[in-house]
DNA sequence: CGAAAACTTGATCCGACTCAACTATCGTGG
DNA sequence: CCACGATAGTTGAGTCGGATCAAGTTTTCG
């Protein structure tokens, strides 16, 4: 497959640029930054869908970079309920554990577990990372993942409002403009279409519904034309609107001219 | 042992006791380590209850410490809902942005609001935080900051669960087991009468309810006899039950022996 | 001591869940 | 290429947890 066919902009190329556009997107970078950033995706490796990148309470391992494919952080209750925190798109930093300090704080363990929602593949977690601790010698990168870790707990925060204090509709919209905007981000132009590869109980664990109130929920959004989604692929007809109906904010975490 | 009688421990001590105890619980600090944090907690600001710390969308200023009294992060929705992220309690950091990297990373903005919920005392954002950004010269500091940091998400983390999987009966005990611990590491036992400043209101709108139903709620969990709430104390009668309700786990976020 | 803030209580309503089919789509092997 | 089972999506009926509305009552504090 690959290419995908009308699949616009850099939707999926050469591996290392997903890594080098999404990360120097938040930080100028040197030619040597990139050129380890290269190195680190040189090496990447393939996972099929449904596996767990790691589990809660293990130890956690190196850091590493999603490339291609979407996977998520989870946790499973006693009693199998589901809950998932936060989606991996391409481009996304996981695996980090507090962060870019010396050593790399032992006894730390995973508060989540990770699993890849379609096919994906990692960038080596190689020389990058080791890169990562030393940010006088590469201050672009640190910064660069120092930004996307606060991007990512942005998202997190976004999560929390949709669970506490928005309907089954609200949580909605607000979910997929959020996930327009980061696919817009990474080549897929927001109002076009876009892929998503999120059953409707992926939806449902993430947004603390139950499928059949997702599935209703989801034709309600159809029917009024905010959306259109079939097969695997999702289109935001109005933007603008959804973002009102969920009170959707743009995470300002950095750069971003005006 | 400075005040209020009945407290236990280190309940209020001098100020920078607190952190200094907190921060070594995390990593271990060096002499002149300490003597920074002494010195960051002698000016410290009294700031009375209900002060906006920051506002979201703000450009976030220096990080600090919360050396007393307690707060919380929140957002506020356009048309009056409130979600409040989590609760700062004596010793806990705010006010990071993407954290230690070099330069404070220009035109990061804050993410939520920050509101203080009792009178409380702030360490003075002097040397300490500029300490922070010289991870080779106080490796000390820095790796508690990590840690205390990655501690906050496993959190956040919680309340996701609560707020996307759990009833309001489970999300009660699993949030007060919750500051039960987080209570027992800065000096009250776990068990014991605590204090717990928090309104019905306050934990309305931290876990997604009514307050009518919060009410509700909080008179099962005394009925039940699993804690005892009063005035502004509260006792967890029954913790292991309480954790067994929630399915409440302890973050290992590091340290801890076995 | 009075007013505001916090907490209670009861009645009613509704958004979302559950249960239980049924249909469409997809991938796979015969 | 089609038959098949499996996975994903759809639909309807009935129920319930928690919201809302509308009084109270108590506590706190100036």
């Amino acid at each position: 497959m690959a290419a995908a066919a009308g699949k616009p902009q850099m939707g999926d190329r050469r591996p290392h640029e997903i890594l080098w556009l999404r990360l120097s997107s938040f930080a100028p970078l040197s030619a040597e930054e990139r050129s380890i950033i290269r190195q680190s995706c040189a090496a990447a490796a393939f996972v099929p869908a449904g596996t767990a990148l790691h589990r809660e309470g293990e130890p956690l391992h190196k850091p590493s970079a999603l490339l291609a494919g979407w996977a998520c952080r989870l946790r499973l209750l006693a009693d199998g309920r589901r809950q998932i925190f936060d989606f991996l798109l391409p481009g996304d930093l996981f695996g980090h554990p507090g962060l870019l300090d010396g050593p790399p704080l032992p006894g730390a363990c995973a508060a989540s577990s990770a699993v890849t929602l379609t096919a994906v593949s990692l960038a080596g977690t190689g020389c990058l990372f080791e890169m990562v601790r030393e940010p006088e010698r590469f201050p672009g990168l640190a910064r660069a993942w120092a930004a996307a870790q606060a991007r990512q707990e942005a998202y997190l925060l976004n999560h929390v409002v949709r669970l506490g204090r928005q309907s089954a509709y609200e949580r909605l919209a607000h979910l997929l403009v959020e996930l327009g905007h980061r696919l817009d981000e990474i080549g897929y132009p927001l109002g076009s279409f876009v892929p998503m590869p999120l059953t409707q109980e992926t939806l449902a664990d993430a947004l603390g519904l139950s499928v059949v109130h997702v599935n209703r929920t989801l034709q309600q959004l159809r029917r009024e034309r905010l959306i259109e989604l079939k097969a695997a692929s999702l289109r935001l007809i109005d933007p603008p609107a959804l973002a009102a109906i969920a009170d959707f904010r743009l995470p300002r975490t950095l750069s971003s001219p005006g």
